[in-house]
DNA sequence: ACTTGGCACTCGGGAACACAGAGTGCCAAG
DNA sequence: CTTGGCACTCTGTGTTCCCGAGTGCCAAGT
């Protein structure tokens, strides 16, 4: 059906279109390719390959331009992931390892990702159900309230205020604390629901009126957080593209939501996943595509992270450097 | 010098370009604002009013356009801060009101700011330096390494993990714990250096070597965290615009040593602080304004927030938006 | 002394038009 | 199947032209 050369003409579009932002004609391309045949040869292959939907013309009589299909086809079979140059992945060590805390991480991801493919990165906090806890705090503020802090062990700390029915003694909060942790320590948060269940029933009497109100309050917490926050960085590289929607995509990266729909389920694998143009499920983004990896500490994947350019971007490039940065925060994860 | 129908024509002129974008001229004027003089006397008062600076035309025959002093009179004499609706007004209460930790005070107030003024809004995170510390926890996480969590007045929490010379004992922990706690309850943040200063004289010799590395810790803590926090929401509302940079604008914003310097230092009181164009410190901002305004809980101010958009925007309803988010802000914080 | 109507002038922006250049499709020959 | 040739079709650009909004100035009116 596509012969090696009409793939080597497809690729060759792909690879001009995406360095010129220029259709491409069919004389151009046999001189920078060197294919080794005449124009007029290309100009049939394109025929061809337009025929089947790869790429398409703009207007008659211009050169031709991929479609999201001939992306696809680039993507899956023309191209190979462009590993960094070592100088790229010693500064993503280096930057990555100054980070004090989770959200310094996070930060620090996020900027990097965006600088280093030119476009908008997008990076998921790690989610809270798939980490574990690590330890839980009580602490007094007044005699009727207490903070309650949960750490768990990605680095991430949530915190709530907790107003109580009765007023507690330290101790009691002492022995709460300790039954807590014993309780929970090292535990998935999406099974602290069911661990905790059972609680009540081992704690003296004085005590379960303030566990019952301290328990909700976490587990509260547990399911607000289930939207997972995200975050974004790099918008100005998009500022200079017409090809793309602006306002479309700037409405998009303010809504978590959308955001976590375009980052995607966890895949199968640590695999990329590329979402091209139309293929993404934001009608808002059409002439956008979606590179994005999972990334976590061993073999749980925490959270997800991409970055969003115009469809018309330079796929190697971009996936060698998602792929590379989702390992080292992995790394960096596991290693705090 | 300017008397007082001059003023008046200012202030239509700044009107009408701020809701039709376009220059305006001599004769729409004096139909739209009823002036009760010709069209031929407001070109008098406009000739005078551009030999001043307050207006210029963008080109021969063309309306006249306002200059950034010309606004700068419009907001300090022209204009009356403009309040918000009861609607509007109940509606940030409900939305601020829901709130759940510092973040979501943060997170839901910028949104909200941006969607009130269809402008960027931004919001600096309650500084640390002029909150107070409601307690210090200790948390052992393995028998080398204790987590360090500092946890202010503002709902504010900040984490390190610590790396320890020596084996410390659960015990140990809990007495040092203990007094720092005992020490540092209720201290403001900028007077924690002096506080601590003197804490290894009371401590016993097998203790020092570890407050040591864990104090060093938690002042670096103080000082990293100088930079304060910035976020921002609502970038959308700008990419219609033409009027502005979209490209300086959206880099500007994601530099936070850029941000705070245009939300200004502390005012003296919770008065709103208007930079036009020109004025403000950043060159890419020209044809940007920013309005910001202090908050706080009670009397000190603990950061500032703001919203920026177009030199050529609707100050009063921005005024007074900002102004009215400032002070329930102010009020949810102190609340908590 | 200020206001007003009249009038000539200026200039930007849109419509109409022509034109060069790049690129195509097709065909006939190799 | 490939290649060179050729006629054709567009877009983008540059030019010209004209309309209209708006101005500045002046002389007359209050």
């Amino acid at each position: 059906m596509l012969d090696e050369r009409k793939l080597a003409v497809l690729r060759a579009v792909v690879e001009d279109y995406v360095s010129t932002n220029e259709p491409v004609g069919s004389k151009a391309l046999a001189e920078r390719h060197n294919l080794g045949v005449s124009p007029a040869t290309v100009r049939n292959d394109m025929a061809v390959l337009e025929e089947q939907g790869y790429i398409t013309q703009p207007h008659t009589s211009a050169g031709r331009v991929p479609t999201d299909k001939g992306y696809r086809l680039f993507v899956d079979r023309l191209s190979q992931i462009k590993p960094l140059s070592g100088a790229e992945r010693r500064a993503i060590e280096t930057f990555l390892a100054g980070a004090v805390d989770l959200d310094d991480v996070v930060t620090r991801t996020v900027r990097l990702l965006a600088q280093l493919t030119r476009q908008v990165a997008v990076v998921q906090y790690p989610s809270l159900i798939r980490s574990t806890v690590r330890h839980v705090e009580l602490v007094p503020l007044t005699e009727r309230r207490i903070m309650l802090v949960l750490i768990t062990n990605t680095g991430r700390v949530e915190q709530r205020v907790v107003d109580l029915p009765d007023v507690v003694e330290d101790a009691q909060v002492a022995h709460l604390r300790a039954v807590l942790n014993a309780c929970l320590d090292g535990c998935r948060l999406n099974r602290v629901p069911e661990t905790v269940a059972d609680l009540h029933e081992r704690l003296p009497e004085e005590d379960r009126h303030v566990a019952t109100t301290i328990l909700s309050v976490l587990l509260e917490t547990l399911v607000d957080r289930h939207d997972e926050k995200i975050v974004f960085a790099g918008a100005a590289n998009l500022a200079g593209d017409f090809s793309v929607g602006l306002r479309e995509v700037l409405e998009a990266l303010e809504e978590q939501v959308v955001l976590m729909r375009l980052l995607g389920e966890a895949s199968d694998s640590a695999a990329l996943t590329v979402r091209i143009g139309s293929e993404n499920p934001y009608s808002g983004l059409h002439g956008t595509s979606i590179v994005a990896a999972g990334y976590g500490s061993g073999d749980n994947e925490l959270a997800r992270l991409g970055v969003l350019g115009p469809t018309r971007m330079d796929y190697p490039v971009t996936m060698g450097a998602v792929r590379a940065v989702a390992r080292y925060v992995g790394q960096i994860l596991a290693g705090s």
